[in-house]
DNA sequence: AATTTGCGAAAACAAACGGTTGCATATATA
DNA sequence: TATATATGCAACCGTTTGTTTTCGCAAATT
C-alpha cells in the first residue's frame, strides 16, 4: 500500500480536513460536521492522515483530538524547493524581456 | 475524470517524470528508457501530466518533445502558502523557547 | 513503394481507492 | 447496572488507477 504525503494530500477531502485541522485540533465527529459524508468515511481519510504522520491523535476520555503536524508538510515544500529556482530563474528572464521592452519604446 | 495538480503528483513515476523535465524537454521514448517500464505506461502518464497543463507538446517531427510548465508548479506553493506562516511561526516560538533557555542558563 | 521508427489510443485486467453498512469496544451518564 | 456516546475496524461495492498488449497512423529511411 503505497502511503506518502503526496499520496495524502491527492484527495480534496483530505486537504480540506488538513486545512481545518491547521486551525484546531477536532474529533473526528467535529470534522465530519464539516462534510457531506458518514462519520465512518472521514475516519478512513483520519487513518491515512495519521499512517503517513500528517496528524497525530491526542487521546482525551473517549473523544480523540486530531492534530495537524505541520512540520510534515514542509516535505512537500523540500520538495518544491529543486523547482521554486526555476521558476523564479523563469521570471528573471521575463523581467528581462520586458525591461528590454521598455528600452526600446524609448 | 477528476484531474488535478494534486492527483498528478501523487504517482512516484510522475514526480519523477517532472523532475526530469525540469533540467531539458524529452521525447516520450528518451523518458522511458529513465524507466523500468513500457514506453505505453509512460504514455499516459504523459498524458495525465499534459491534460493537467503540466507539461506542453512541442512537435518536430515525428518527434513531440515534452517541456515542463514551471509556472504551474507554484499552484502547489500556492496551496502551501496557508501552512508556511504556521510552520515559520513555530518555529518562531521554538526560537523563543531556545533563547529562553540560554538566558536562564546565565 | 516498402519498411522502420516514434507516437497515441483502445481494450483488458489486477490492484487500489473512496464510500457505505454493520459491528465491536471503551468511556461517560442515568 | 443499563444506556447513550465516541470511536475504530472489517466486509463489501462500484469506480478509478497503473500497467501491458495490441493496434493504427504519420514521419523518416531504405
Amino acid at each position: 500500500m503505497r502511503r506518502d504525503i503526496f499520496q495524502a494530500i491527492a484527495d480534496p477531502t483530505r486537504r480540506a480536513i488538513i486545512a481545518l485541522l491547521a486551525m484546531q485540533a477536532m474529533t473526528p465527529n467535529g470534522i465530519a460536521e464539516h462534510f457531506d459524508t458518514t462519520r465512518q468515511a472521514i475516519s478512513k481519510h483520519l487513518r491515512i492522515l495519521t499512517e503517513c504522520e500528517l496528524l497525530k491523535q491526542e487521546h482525551q476520555g473517549r473523544e480523540i483530538f486530531y492534530h495537524l503536524e505541520i512540520q510534515k508538510m514542509k516535505e512537500i515544500d523540500k520538495w518544491l524547493e529543486q523547482f521554486r529556482k526555476l521558476w523564479e530563474t523563469r521570471f528573471d528572464q521575463l523581467d528581462d524581456v520586458l525591461s528590454n521592452l521598455q528600452k526600446n519604446k524609448k
